[in-house]
DNA sequence: TCTCCACAGGAAACGGAGGGGT
DNA sequence: ACCCCTCCGTTTCCTGTGGAGA
């Protein structure tokens, strides 16, 4: 059926008059720009380790150590793409890997395979398949193969570091013209330490340290993501300054910075303001996080919102110590009056580890002598209040 | 000095739900 | 139908921890 185009949104005038955002895209930590400031020197490094493919000779392993929101994934898509784009002949091929997604060996392989384009279930296979699938298609491939392995610690906490082990001495059994290189992308450095010494001596990687963006970087980002994505002379340079000051004194993360900016972008087109100021990026430093917490919140399992409940709880009573054996006994209370049986302390310790790198509480350790090492809460990531009567709208009763 | 409290957190195994091949 | 594989949340078992109290 036929309709007039100009009946859209799109066409709207009232609305396009008061439009800040140019390009949202750009507004996102998705986006990777052309030039990355303040990390001119690990960009050097990184290209430098990677020339050696120019004379076609195997890059060394490196590994890209830093906090969330330092750039490392910025940096290795930004390089890797412009080897790509600048050497379109190279004798190279890059594959990317978030082990967020890929968090055992097996998923490891299939990825890989899939890159050199061949099929394989997701499960179900021996892993021993895989490997050989994958060692036929690459030696019958004439690329030297660089394997990105984003967010590596969390493939080797839970796999161990068999698969890095594997894919290094390959090397050793691979023909000369074919060679694996790998670049690891790591939050802690602690990762290295977790390889056994039979895997550490096969792979030792040059180091490329991401330091916390500082306040003058951060504001070097936001500008330029202002200039690409926010119309011109609709924002205030001070709002920008405002973000950089107050996500260098909390974090250094880029991430964060970004995400500020747009949503306090969103926030002033709402209200249909002519620009963006320090009053709509105050709304927005607030707003990022309730916004976020109460999304978290309502994909939780059962049993994590009903420890949240029981530490709600506890937070209210400020005369009780809300260490792990108290959280745990109300804990138990709640998931019997809820008909399910409670988890055994273990676990509901782990859970607390994973509510706190969701960000939804703060622990302290307390080596505290005849109580012995124990977590305790120290706040929520909403008040008490607020967050009961989250979860009571998620049908947790009190 | 030794013991013990009240937990922390690593390692391994489990179980049942996903998916294979024959 | 049968047995084989992986995956994930969980349980079981275990050793480690640091000061209070004997």
């Amino acid at each position: 059926m036929w309709m007039p185009i100009n009946n859209s949104i799109f066409y709207d005038t009232s609305y396009v008059s008061y439009s800040i955002i140019k390009d949202k895209r750009v507004l996102r930590d998705s986006f990777i720009p052309d030039t990355l400031p303040g990390r001119e020197e690990q960009i050097f490094q990184f290209t430098r380790a990677l020339s050696d493919l120019l004379s076609d000779q195997p890059p060394s392993d490196v590994a890209f150590i830093g906090k969330p929101g330092t750039g490392k994934t910025a940096v290795v898509k930004n390089v890797t793409g412009k080897f790509k784009q600048e050497y379109p002949n190279l004798r190279a091929k890059f594959v990317y890997i978030n082990c967020s997604q890929a968090t055992t060996s097996y998923r490891v392989m299939y990825q890989l395979n899939r890159a050199l384009g061949v099929l394989v279930p997701p499960s179900g296979y021996p892993f021993d398949v895989l490997w050989d699938k994958f060692i036929e298609a690459y030696s019958s491939s004439n690329s030297r193969l660089i394997v990105i392995l984003d967010e590596v610690d969390l493939l080797v906490r839970r796999d161990g570091g068999r698969i890095l082990y594997s894919l290094s001495r390959l090397n050793y059994e691979l023909g000369g013209d074919l060679s694996i290189s790998m670049v690891v992308i790591s939050n802690t450095l602690d990762f290295l330490e977790r390889l056994d010494p039979r895997e550490r001596s096969s792979f030792e990687p040059l180091r490329i340290h991401f330091p916390p963006y500082t306040q003058p970087q951060l504001y070097n980002i936001l500008r330029q993501r202002a200039d690409l994505g926010i119309k011109l002379g609709t924002w205030d340079d001070e709002a920008l300054h405002l973000i950089a000051a107050r996500v260098a004194q909390e974090s250094g993360d880029a991430r964060r910075a970004i995400d500020v900016l747009r949503i306090a972008a969103e926030i002033a087109e709402d209200e249909k303001a002519e620009k963006l100021t320090v009053k709509h990026v105050e709304r927005a430093l607030n707003s990022v996080n309730e916004e976020e917490i109460s999304v978290t919140v309502r994909t939780l399992p059962l049993h994590h919102r009903l420890i949240l409940a029981a530490i709600a709880e506890i937070l209210e009573r400020p005369q009780v110590r809300p260490g792990t054996g108290v959280i745990y006994s109300v804990y138990g209370k709640k998931a019997l009056s809820y008909g399910v049986k409670p988890l055994t302390m273990r676990r509901v310790s782990g859970i607390l580890r994973e509510l706190e790198s969701l960000g939804l509480v703060e622990i302290k350790m307390d080596y505290g002598g005849a109580r012995g090492n124990t977590k305790v809460v120290e706040r929520m990531a909403l008040p008490p209040e607020q967050m009961k009567s989250l979860l009571f709208q998620m049908g947790i009763r009190m």
